[in-house]
Parts: C-alpha cells; structure tokens; sequence
DNA sequence: TTGAAAGCGCTAACAT
DNA sequence: ATGTTAGCGCTTTCAA
C-alpha cells in the first residue's frame, strides 16, 4: 500500500499495452456496442489492470462538453436554497452531470465573479438566483453568452425559471390571515431593492388585502435579509394602528422576528401573529410550530436541473411555476377582539 | 443584445488580432508582470473587445491543475454540513479554486463513486467524511491514488483531517450531564457500524462515566442517522434502570428523540433530559433551547482547505483538532430526587 | 470492426 | 520581451 507518485496512464499507453489503437480504447469506453466483443473485454481487462480511467479534462478539450452544470446559490446555510441544492446535485447525477458550486453571500460582485469563473471552467449551464432579475449585470452577461441557464426562486417573463409564484403564494397566506381575523398585515422583508421575490410577495399580499377590504398592508423593511431589525419591528408596532399580524418573507426572518418580539416582551400568536415563507424543515421544530408557506426546495432544484439539461440538449428553454402551500404551524391565531 | 450562437475566441485569434503570438498573450494573463506595458494594454484591450477570456479546460489539460477541488458530504441537509461546506468553499474561492459538490445521502456506493468521478475531472484534491475511516474501500483507492485529501469530521492516526477531539467532547458532555446529578446516561446513535465518530463519541462518554463512578453508559442504537425510532426508545425507557438523560450523537437526531418522547407524554427536561451533538445553530432556536456539543462546522471546512491547498502546494498532510464547546440550552436539567 | 491523423485551447521549454 | 514548437489526453473524421 506504497503511496506510489501515480504515473497515471492515458490512452495511448493502454492502447500499446492492449495492442490496439487509441481509438479503439476511446470506443471501448464511449460506444462499446460497436467494439467487437473480444476487443473490448481484452481492453477493460487492461484497463482495469492499470487503474486506468480516462482522463475528463482531455475529453472535455476535445468534445466541447464538461459534462458538468454551475449552481450559484446566496448561502447554503439557509435550508431552502440546501434542500434546492441536493434536488439539483441528485438530479444532475443521475444524469451523468458533475456540479461546481458557489456560494455569493447575497454579494452581488461574488455573483458575477462566479458566473465568469464557472463560464471559464466551460460549464454546460448553470443554475442561480439572482436578487432582481430586472436589473442583473449577470444576468445580462448570461443572456449575451448563449450559455443555457435556469433561474431558481427567480420568475420572470423573459428568462426561464424554476420557483413557486410568489404573488399567489403571499396573497393565500394573506388570506388565510384575514380568516383569522387579522385586517392590518405587515409584510417584513430585508432590503426591497435586493430581492424581486420580496417585491412580488408584497405585490401579491397588497393586492389580496385590497381584495378583501383589508387595511394595505404596510412594508417593514430590515436592513438585512435574515436578520432582525429591533429598532424597525419597535417602531412599527407602535400606536393604535399596529399590525396584528407580521408576514415575514422568508422562514429565517421570521425565527429573528419571533426572538425580538419575545424579547420586547410580546408572545407569540397571543399578543401578535408572525408567519414566514419558505417552508424550512426546522420550522415544525419550533415552539409553536412556524405558520409559513411551503415551497417545494427540492423540486426546485429538480424541475430546474432538468430543464436545464433538457436546454443543454437543444431543447427550448423552459418554466416553471411548482406549487406552494399554506402550512397552518402555531405562530398565526385568531386576532383578539 | 440578440443571442449570437457565441463564436467563443481562442487564444490563436486573439494573438493574431493582436500581432502577437499566443505566448504572449498566454503571459498576458497569467505573468502579466513579464509583459510589456504598451504590449499588455494592446492585448488587454483587444482580448475585452473579443469577449475572450481563457478557456480553463485547455489550461487544465496543458498545466496538469484543474484548480478544483472536490467536496463530498453526505447531505447538505444537516446544517452541520452545509457550514462545512461554506467554510471550505470560500477559503477555496480565496486562493482561486473552484468547488465541485457531491452529496451522497450516506450511501457507500455513492460515495465511492464520487471519489472516482471527482478524480476523473482531475481535482487537484478532495474534502471527505467517510462513514468509518477504518474500513473504508474509497479511502484504500484515495490513499493508493496519491490524491491530495483531507478527511472532515472523522479522526484517524493514519490519514489527515480537520475534526473536534470526538472523545473529549463526549466525556465533557457527560461530565456536564453528571454535575446535573445525572448518573444513568445513555448514548443514542444511528448504526454504530456507520459511524466512526458515534463509535469514539460512546468510547469517551463511557470513559468520563467510568472515571467519575457513574453506571455504564448504555446504548441506544437507532435504524437512521438523524431519525429517531419510537419502539427502540420506549424500550430502553422501560423499568427502574432507565437512564435519566438521553446523550444524542447529532443534533437532527436530538430533535427527533426530543419530538417522540413528547409524543409518548413525557415532557423534556422534566421528565428526561435530552441533548445533543452538532451545535447546529437552529438548536437555539428550540423551546427550550437544545443543550449540545458545539463544533465549529464553518471552521473544519476551512481548516479542511487550508491544509489541502497547503498539500497541494507540495507540503506535508497535516491534521487539526478544533476545539469544542459545551453549549448550555434546557433540554438538559438537574436530575429529579 | 479497427486504425491513422488531426486538433480541441492552452502553456512551458527553448530560442531569439 | 517575445516568438516557435511541441504536446497535455482525448475524440472524431476519414480510410481501410
């Protein structure tokens, strides 16, 4: 067991010892149905013998094909864009694909840094998230690449995407509030001019509240995406007009929105409602359970790591809109009369 | 903007817009230093006009790097792991490296094919946990293939890798548990046989109850690594001799353990105490907070990293125990008279 | 069914 | 400081 210094073999060098041409040991592995049957076990046997594999960078080179897909997600440390990772990676797997993954940190620079890195390693697609599909360098880059690409939580008219819809999908959850009781909503989001999503959710639950003879729901914005914002929440709970009823724009917000509200000395749902969006696992952990909107993470990953490999295979780009749902947890209840 | 079928420029046309030959502008980009200024410019701006920009495939193939590495991690769905990854990551993204991403949902089959598929892109090296460092086929063909690595979360004397001290963890965890007056302890665990680190996690939590006269810290063995199984806990909770605190080896486990005992009406810490192993940062976030063993997953990836780009560049392996902490949540509390 | 030859894009000797 | 040349490992015509 000499950890020898490897003088991996290449193909020539199992052609001479196979006493065939290089060709022939490239057909053995790529298209063994047309190698004659003695060839090509005499080959494998070889092969084998020499721990040899072929080399993937030399074929890539050659074929124009890396057999391998770019995912450009903000953190891995969120759950939901996790499990959107593993739908993807399992998928992409299954179909032969290898994945090269970045994670930005919502920092648009390391975004754009990614999406050159990940084209110069010759990726066949890629699968991201931007925060605003109107106004991404990257995704301009992108588009003027001709490199196929499927946008993940993302929707848009003009690029393909793969994600729930986010103004139906704030505006049940608006609903299912206003059958609580609840007539002033607040939708608390990070920074609105960082994320298209958060914008939509706010379109969508403004236009349900109208829908419903609702008061508009107002915007709580904090300074960042999945942190609490003590001052804000603060000021914006005071007075006659507060909200009852708090609609975080992702799951993470909301457990940061909870722990400020109980160390402002407020419980939850008995003194106010909070809800999240995101569906993360851990949510059902939490005492109460966390009243959000579900989205497939998944079968996102999966839905838009198959219309991408379908584009990588010359079909026309694709989207989707996968369902959501309402998760009834513990942290919204009927508003106090 | 229109979506030209991307005539991606080589090298070749670059020099030959340029009037230069492709050496140079090969220099331009990679010993810019050792170029002529006006020259440099020339180049520069002709290569930006073309939209060039080097292919890396052709690098790799030339050069013998690929500047990858690979990561292979049993699922991006315990946030324990997904830190890992983050830590690794960025520490690669600093040093210029790229990541390519493997979950294997603790499948050996997958696992070993990974390594195969990782080392056929020809990374320059890989970040792992294996289930058991001891019999390990994928480490044999690692070892055997001169592959740079390092293992995370396993320990070994023989191979190297960036992990807590398993043992001294456990033993300050039982330590802990017996200051609460805790003297029957169990160990709760997925497949002790797939898993090196639930093994020396039970070794060091017998060791501290042997050393401070406790009884014989049991063992309660689960059919899943993060799932936990109603039949086997209610069986080891019947009689006299039922352990007052239950020691789980992972924090999702932990959480599960936590979710049956109050579904067989026990309430926790009440009633049993119950922790965990991880220190998973939504363990806080629980009611009560989950009392557990911190490791500091973001630091392994990037220890993990450092010490593989360090061998890549010709140093020897190195391996690094990190420190642990115990984290003081209310799952755990003084045992009932 | 197999072989010969060219070349994917790039870099590293070696020359100048 | 720049050019020439060869070739990394592989696949793919084109021939046989």
């Amino acid at each position: 067991m000499a950890t020898r210094p490897s003088p991996r073999f290449s193909i020539i060098e199992v052609a001479r010892k196979a006493g065939v041409s290089p060709a022939t040991v490239s057909r053995a592995f790529n298209q063994p149905e047309i190698v004659h049957p003695d060839t090509l076990a005499h080959i494998r046997n070889v092969a084998k013998r020499a721990g040899f594999r072929p080399n993937r960078v030399g074929r890539s080179l050659r074929s124009g094909s890396t057999r391998t897909i770019g995912l450009i997600l903000p953190t891995l440390s969120n759950p939901v864009f996790a499990e959107c990772f593993e739908g993807a990676e399992r998928r992409a797997r299954e179909s032969g694909y290898s994945v090269m993954l970045t994670a930005t940190g919502y920092d648009p620079a390391v975004e754009s840094a990614a999406v050159q890195g990940l084209m110069d390693h010759q990726v066949d697609g890629l699968i991201l998230t931007v925060a605003d599909v109107n106004k991404s360098a990257t995704l301009d880059d992108l588009d003027s690449s001709g490199m196929p690409y499927v946008l993940v939580y993302n929707e848009s008219s003009t690029h393909p995407f793969a994600s729930v819809d986010n103004r139906a999908a704030a505006s049940d959850m608006v609903a299912h509030l206003a059958a609580l009781g609840h007539r002033r909503i607040a939708l608390v989001t990070g920074p609105l001019t960082a994320s298209d999503r958060a914008r939509r959710r706010l379109m969508g639950a403004r236009a349900c509240a109208k829908k419903l003879g609702l008061e508009t729901v107002q915007h709580i914005a904090m300074s960042s995406h999945t942190g609490s914002d003590a001052d804000a929440l603060k000021a914006a709970l005071r007075g006659k007009q507060a909200p009852t009823a708090l609609f975080c724009s992702n799951d993470l917000l909301a457990t940061a929105v909870i722990a400020d509200l109980v160390a402002l000395g407020l419980s939850v749902p008995s003194d106010i409602s909070v809800c999240g969006f995101d569906g993360m696992r851990f949510g059902a952990l939490l005492t109460p359970p966390l009243t959000t909107v579900a989205q497939p993470s998944d079968g996102i990953g999966q839905t838009a790591c198959s219309n991408l490999l379908a584009q990588i295979h010359g079909q026309p780009p694709q989207s989707n809109r996968l369902p959501h749902c309402i998760v009834v947890g513990g942290t919204a209840a009927s508003v106090r009369r």
